[in-house]
DNA sequence: ACCTCCACGACACGTGGTGTCATCAACTAC
DNA sequence: GTAGTTGATGACACCACGTGTCGTGGAGGT
């Protein structure tokens, strides 16, 4: 018999997306989290910088997985295309995990706190994507270019992936905005 | 004789600024900053919402000059014409403040906290000028893109202002960071 | 002479976030 | 099986951020 319950972590975040959703996020306090997992605010801080990084959990994890799907990109491949083969092993990750984005999405529109940490980890994940591209000998300005198109082709699909009512298919949502940002830029 | 001492603000600023630059942002504590203005911690919480926004002073100025200028463009001019005619009135803030910003941006480049806050600024400046652009009868997606496309410029030209010797011509690096831009997206 | 206004100080309080030490099951070694 | 080690957690103290509330006294009007 294990001495602690286990998943820790999993349980913190389940508790905290539960508590945001029901209070709202300024009124939920990291005590009250923790002891809905039946933890302390202590532990609670041994798992997570920061009370806003419950939400952003995953980021490290989708970070990885597209800036290796951009290194293992044909050499012959067009920057651009190699940012966007990186938009499969993502839209992997967001399988079954529909209703709980849902929640969160509109637990971080309504607050500005939320938003800036958003911000921030799309920033940092573009500019990991161009590094990854510099690093296969792209030039930095189109690096620079192609990972922030990505990134916001991304943004504008996972936007709409989860307003839908039909979870199965981000992958054909992202591919639709796409089209749009194409026909957009070329017009 | 008045009470007070007059330009409570812009002692909080300069207080902040010096204290900051000298000790470090987190280092610095909000009383030590009111105390350096001769004010008390609560006063500065009723000019500022929070510690961060004492480096974010002049931003609703920029954003209200920009869409000010955006609006008054010409009807027949497109899009991207209308937002960079507000690179003029900005440059115009930016005259003797060379090292003022200088300052202010280093200690943002050393703090992450005030990243987020600077990222949020922009992503709203941008929000705003594609408002003014859809007031002026420009379409929704033409619209994020010139005004998001503006911003970047902004973004750009102002780094490299900063970190130059001669504080002289803001404009002049704007135009460069354009043209620069423009040759990028037409290859 | 009186009144109102209002920028500021004084004080108390809740919450976020951290440093430090104690606890005690599980695991390892012999 | 006894002893020592490890590591996740609790307990507690502490500081800084941010806010609510009330008091104060000079400025400016009547």
């Amino acid at each position: 018999m294990s001495r602690w319950k286990p998943d820790a972590e999993g349980r913190l975040i389940k508790a905290a997306i539960t508590l945001f959703d029901e209070r709202g996020y300024e009124e939920t306090t990291v005590a009250q989290i923790a002891e809905a997992a039946g933890l302390t605010k202590r532990t609670f801080f041994r798992y997570f910088a920061d009370k806003r990084e419950v939400l952003f959990n995953g980021s490290e994890q989708l970070e990885q997985r597209w800036i290796e799907a951009v290194a293992a990109a044909p050499a012959d491949a067009s920057p651009l295309a190699a940012v966007l083969a990186g938009l499969d092993p993502v839209a992997e990750m967001f399988g079954e995990r529909h209703s709980f984005a849902r929640v969160r999405a509109r637990i971080i529109d309504a607050n500005p706190e939320l938003q800036e940490r958003e911000l921030i980890k799309l920033h940092r994940l573009a500019a990991a994507i161009t590094a990854a591209l510099i690093d296969s000998g792209v030039a930095q300005n189109a690096a620079v270019l192609a990972a922030q198109t990505g990134v916001t082709v991304f943004q504008v699909a996972f936007a709409r992936w989860v307003e839908q009512d039909d979870p199965a298919v981000f992958r054909r949502v992202m591919d639709e905005s796409l089209e749009e940002l194409r026909s957009v830029t070329a017009g």
